[in-house]
DNA sequence: CGGATCACG
DNA sequence: GACGTACGTGATCCGG
């Protein structure tokens, strides 16, 4: 059966550019910046693999003056010049393109979107189907029946529904709404006062541009109209600009643009010369198997997985041996669920060297059939011979100091390990945290797609081997042969992953970010989920009581206000009540959806007009919140075996160094408010026994005063200063003595502001003032501190030229969105790039503290144990005899494990940490 | 499963 | 008055 044709078109700037920036900086060994070429073949690899389609073709842009700018000199011109390392990697990004045997299409004076349209009609005029790969929203215009893009960014399919979701019209008329709207970023000029919303509006209402032109005169609002019939002529240049031709001449027809296997040996040489080294072992993959005779590569592995069920003890032994003697092996668990802590240990897969692994089972069930006896006996073994003997000789490994214990997420291994009585794992690497140190959140860091990433490896997916939903099984009940893949492979891949990222951390120089900030914590962190802190029910069941009789209450008057029942829960209901029913002003609608949003800050200025029943839904929604998610939830989280609760810490989730706590999340127990500030009295401290909270004092400011050296701001820490008071006093010129609440909250919000990446909008907002009145107060700041602005803009720079920022201890954090075209998503990038090194420093020091924290407790002969951590704060439970030497002790680590210096060493601002001491979290605090 | 909402630092 | 609003998280609920 003959099948239509179908084209790829990728469009090549917008994949240079986004491998570019989504990857650190990389080098071969002649010191060529290669980073976009990895990412970009990576990517393409990636899209030849995927694709359904049989023709394919990359296009480039031939350089920067077109037709367009002939038409218009000021086209793009404002468009800042590709970063230094960037500009090198183009020429090697085309060899690529042509090492992997895609044809390449670019033309002079023209763009590559001509190219794109003009290549996709003649396929489409031969029958063929179209895919353009670009989330470049100037090529929307070319979707239609048989052509749709797909954008590589989010990896999602853009048919016509998604642009007229875009433009508000149809994939025909997106020129017209462009040519109204204009784009400042490639200066298109269109009508002044039009945006996007206007334009669609415009264009739906009139058909197409030359008719609304034509009867402009008609538009009811005075200056629109006005504005619409001064810039016709520029309306119809912007047309001009953004309409794509498609009626370039070809030089390549349908044919020619047929998919082919490269040629492994070009490719092979291109990868080698570029040192893509985990590339290499996918050439087989793409090209077909190798030639007898090919000599091997540096990654070289078995050609077939050498993978071995152990069931007997003195089959483990040789391994044990193995391990010994590489001194390495990658170690995984497999179990029955997800909480590690309490899971059933159900095998361990070793792996000694890439290729070479063994799987262990130690509680596999019996094949289950419906009717027994149908398939015979079941014949062992399904466990390992002697269990207690195999686990004394992996706990002899586990524990053996000169065998390096690699792991993927080991954590939750530890956790297993020491359900069976293992309790020590030394030396250990993680793989997921080296991977998370070294990319930070540009990615995933799951096994699955790490071991696509770096190893060009599918690995087998858990729901093939247990299936999804309801018919899901445990692994226990999974038959050997298939846990056998499975599980080595797991290990295996731990292995070659290890081999692959390990080397990664000498050459970026984030050795010390790993080995002193990140590795420690994890066996830190397993020890404070192992212990969990106690929690009394009673104490939450009554607090659920009464938020559900006040809620009762609440809904009761609700719905007497409304005139009938209605569910408050839900917003979308609760708006229809108060816009369309009772009408009242100030509703606003989401932008997405279109429901009207009723969240607090709406709801709050309903009140203060004297609206009862938004008022009660305010308070209705606070119990709600503390019963739904706290009270009663926090109940079931009690393990009935220790009555306390443990939550688990996330410590390769964040962008920024913090740490996360899930499941549950005892990182945001309420503290703010009366009510549900008591939810902290329900966590206790055994008997006999108090909890001791610690936290820094203002560490974020501390951190900018240091990062920025901003001098007034280091003086008023050095001398202990009421810091917001001393900022009111600067930037509203008032005295400290005497000053006006309200000044020093204005302040107060400001320094905030400043942690965050400071925009008057946000700070208006904040305050509930203008926006004028927030510039304001801003401007006086930065001309009080000015250091603020050199440091907001060298970190926007640094940024910008090395795709991250840093920490003061080195950690790097991407920031990908740092050069992005549209202005608003780059304003947000600089923003979380100012606040990064802020609240990723604050992030470090604390852990610092905490990985000192077991040492100098057991030097002072202290029992006391760290259960909890909440970003700038410490919990710990102390018996009370320890108490005294405990207080002191806990305070001096915090503030004195690491100090803020300048380059002489000179502290340039001191920490200071508030201790508090208690029955309860509440107490303590 | 995404969006809205809201708890924390 | 075009664009959409401060940084970083996780849990719960609704509704398609």
């Amino acid at each position: 059966m003959a099948v239509s044709p179908h084209l790829t078109l990728v469009d090549g700037s917008g994949y240079i550019f986004r491998a570019y920036h989504s990857l650190p900086p990389m080098t071969r060994p002649d010191g060529t910046p290669v980073n976009a070429v990895y990412g970009f073949t990576t990517m393409l690899l990636k899209l030849m693999a995927d694709s359904a389609s049989d023709h394919l073709a990359v296009v480039f842009d031939a350089g920067r003056r077109t037709f367009r700018t002939e038409l218009y000199p000021a086209y793009k011109a404002q468009r800042p010049e590709p970063p230094e390392d960037l500009v090198p990697q183009f020429a090697v990004i085309r060899e690529a393109v042509r090492a992997l045997n895609v044809p390449c299409l670019e033309r002079e004076g023209f763009e590559a979107d001509d190219l794109i349209a003009t290549y996709a009609r003649h396929a489409r005029a031969q029958g063929a189907r179209v895919t353009i790969v670009s989330s470049d929203k100037d090529l929307m215009q070319l979707v239609r029946d048989g052509v749709d893009m797909l954008d590589p960014m989010k990896n999602k399919t853009i048919g016509p529904t998604e642009v007229m979701e875009k433009f508000g019209v149809p994939p025909t008329r997106v020129v017209d709404v462009q040519a109204l709207a204009g784009d400042s970023v490639d200066n298109v000029p269109g009508v002044p006062g039009i945006g996007l919303k206007t334009a669609a509006q415009l264009i739906s209402t009139y058909g197409d541009l030359d008719t609304l032109l034509a009867r402009a005169g008609e538009i009811p609002q005075p200056r629109r109209r006005q504005m619409l019939q001064e810039h016709a002529d520029d309306a119809r240049l912007s047309r001009e600009l953004v309409r794509l031709r498609d009626d370039l001449e070809i030089s390549e027809t349908l044919a020619d643009l047929g998919l082919t296997k490269p040629d492994p040996e070009t490719l092979r040489a291109f990868l080698s010369e570029n040192g893509f080294r985990s590339l290499l072992a996918r050439v087989e993959a793409v090209c077909g198997p190798a030639p007898a005779g090919t000599p091997a590569t540096a990654a070289a592995s078995p050609a077939v997985d050498d993978y071995h069920l152990v069931t007997t003890v003195a089959a483990l032994e040789p391994w044990i041996a193995e391990a010994r003697h590489a001194g390495v092996v990658a170690v995984d668990t497999e179990t029955n669920s997800l909480k590690a802590r309490t899971a059933t240990l159900v095998g361990v897969s070793l792996a000694t060297r890439p290729g070479r692994a063994c799987y262990i089972p130690f509680a596999h069930q019996p094949p289950h059939s419906g009717t027994l006896a149908l398939d015979g006996p079941a014949t062992g073994p399904f466990a390992i011979d002697d269990r207690d003997g195999a686990l004394a000789l992996l706990g002899e490994l586990l524990a053996d100091p000169g065998v390096l214990k690699v792991g993927h997420n080991i954590k939750f291994d530890l956790h297993v390990f020491k359900g069976v009585g293992l309790d020590t794992v030394a030396p250990l690497d993680d793989t997921m945290v080296l991977s998370y140190v070294l990319d930070g959140t540009l990615h995933g860091h799951g096994m699955d797609e790490l071991a696509e990433r770096h190893l060009g490896r599918t690995t087998i997916p858990f729901e093939a081997v247990c299936g999804k939903g309801k018919t899901q099984i445990t692994f226990d009940r999974v038959p050997l042969d298939k846990a056998l893949a499975y599980a080595a492979e797991d290990a295996d891949v731990t292995l070659r992953l290890h081999k692959v990222l390990r080397p990664r951390l000498l050459a970026e120089r984030l050795v010390r970010v790993y080995e002193t900030l990140d590795r420690p914590m994890v066996p830190l962190l397993a020890a404070m989920e192992q212990a969990g802190v106690m929690v009394d029910p009673l104490r939450l069941r009554a607090l659920s009581e009464t938020f559900a009789r006040r809620m009762g209450d609440l809904e009761d008057e609700i719905h007497g206000l409304a005139g009938h029942p209605f569910n408050v829960a839900s917003p979308k209901q609760l708006g229809e009540v108060l816009f369309d029913e009772m009408g009242l002003p100030g509703g606003k609608r989401s932008s997405k959806t279109g429901a009207w949003s009723t969240d607090a800050q709406v709801l709050d200025t309903l009140a203060g007009d004297g609206h009862v029943l938004p008022a009660r839904v305010l308070d209705w929604r606070q119990y709600a919140k503390l019963k739904s998610t706290y009270t009663d939830a926090l109940v079931e989280d009690i393990d009935p075996a220790t009555r306390r609760v443990h939550t688990t810490y996330g410590l390769t989730t964040t962008s920024t160094g913090r740490l996360s706590s899930n499941d549950p999340n005892l990182q945001n127990i309420p503290i703010r408010s009366e009510d549900g500030r008591k939810i902290r009295e329900a966590f206790v401290a055994p008997p006999g026994h108090r909890l001791v909270s610690a936290d820094y004092s203002q560490i974020e400011l501390r951190l900018v005063a240091h990062v920025a050296d901003i001098k007034a701001l280091r003086d008023a820490f050095a001398h202990g200063q009421d810091i917001h008071a001393l900022t009111a006093s600067q930037v509203f010129g008032v005295p400290i003595e005497g000053m006006d609440p309200l000044l020093r909250r204005r302040a107060k919000a400001i320094n905030f502001g400043i942690l965050y990446g400071i925009s008057a909008h946000g700070l208006a907002r904040q305050l509930g003032i203008t926006r004028g009145e927030a510039g304001a107060f801003i401007e006086a700041y930065l001309a009080r501190f000015p250091e603020i602005q050199a440091y907001m803009d060298r970190v926007k720079e640094e940024a910008r030229a090395k795709g991250y920022v840093e920490t003061p201890f080195g950690r790097r954090i991407p920031t990908p969105g740092i050069s992005d075209r549209n202005p608003v998503a780059r304003a947000m990038a600089e923003r979380q790039a100012i606040n990064a090194p802020i609240q990723g420093g604050a992030a470090d020091i604390i852990k610092r503290a905490m990985i000192r924290l077991p040492d100098a407790l057991a030097e002072a002969g202290l029992t006391a144990r760290l259960l909890l951590q909440v970003h700038d704060e410490l919990i710990v439970e102390v018996p009370k005899t320890e108490l005294d030497a405990l207080v002191p002790l806990l305070r001096r680590t915090m503030r004195d494990t690491v100090a803020l210096t300048d380059d002489k060493g000179r502290t340039t601002v001191p920490l200071e940490v508030d201790v508090g001491v208690g029955g309860s979290w509440a107490e303590a605090h």
